[in-house]
DNA sequence: ACAGATGGTAAGCTATCTCTTACCGTAAGT
DNA sequence: ACTTACGGTAAGAGATAGCTTACCATCTGT
């Protein structure tokens, strides 16, 4: 399943990111995503492995190629905490700059 | 400004997310954001740096306490980036469900 | 069956991240 | 002025991440 927490942590990686972009305009097999990236193949297969845990990527075998892309649940599971953390917080944001001095200065601790 | 690549970056620690979550409630004190988690202060100070250099908190001084919460602004542009993707990739996934072979393949070698 | 293409895995190196303890600066209260 | 509370920074240790090269397995075509 496709774990928020890997997830977040798959994203951090710049040339991580580099796969998803491509990936983004479509399937793709793993020499093609190395090729336009400035690292191995065992690099991006590495990488490809931890999209894979973290739910983002989705592959097949095409032969002898084995063709990746971009599994919408993975995503979809970021876009929804996201949502939701950006919603309380933004609450909170709001609540702060209106009120303030009303609902949480002291609460806490 | 609020860089993606760093507020990616700062989402991807454990302990960083502690941090925002607490901080989604609403504003906290560097030592009251370090009494709900397994670490030490200094560890929060050093957190709250990376996140604020992400632009995903502000900070104010309040007497000898200084005051961390979230800046929607930071988040509002990782939502912007993971939209934008989302889009993209939903676009040329569904492509690829009905269509198949018409659009991307070998277009890209 | 053999040769070539494709890609996953192992081992090892280096750089970076995160944590801790120790220390210092600043603001507030007596 | 002195003391106390609060928090940022420095230095260093340990763990981890990401890369490369070398190697192996699988599938295809001759």
């Amino acid at each position: 399943m496709a774990n928020t927490n890997a997830a977040l942590g798959a994203l951090a990686d710049p040339t991580r990111r580099g796969v998803l972009e491509r990936l983004a305009s479509g399937p793709a097999s793993v020499g093609e995503i190395a090729s336009k990236l400035p690292v191995s193949r065992p690099a991006v297969s590495q990488h490809l492995k931890v999209l894979k845990g973290a739910g983002l990527v989705l592959d097949r075998a095409e032969g002898t190629r084995r063709v990746y892309q971009i599994d919408p649940a993975g995503l979809g599971a970021i876009r929804a905490w996201l949502d939701q953390f950006w919603a309380v917080a933004l609450d909170a944001f709001k609540a702060e700059v209106e009120g303030d001095e009303s609902h949480d200065r002291g609460k806490d601790k």
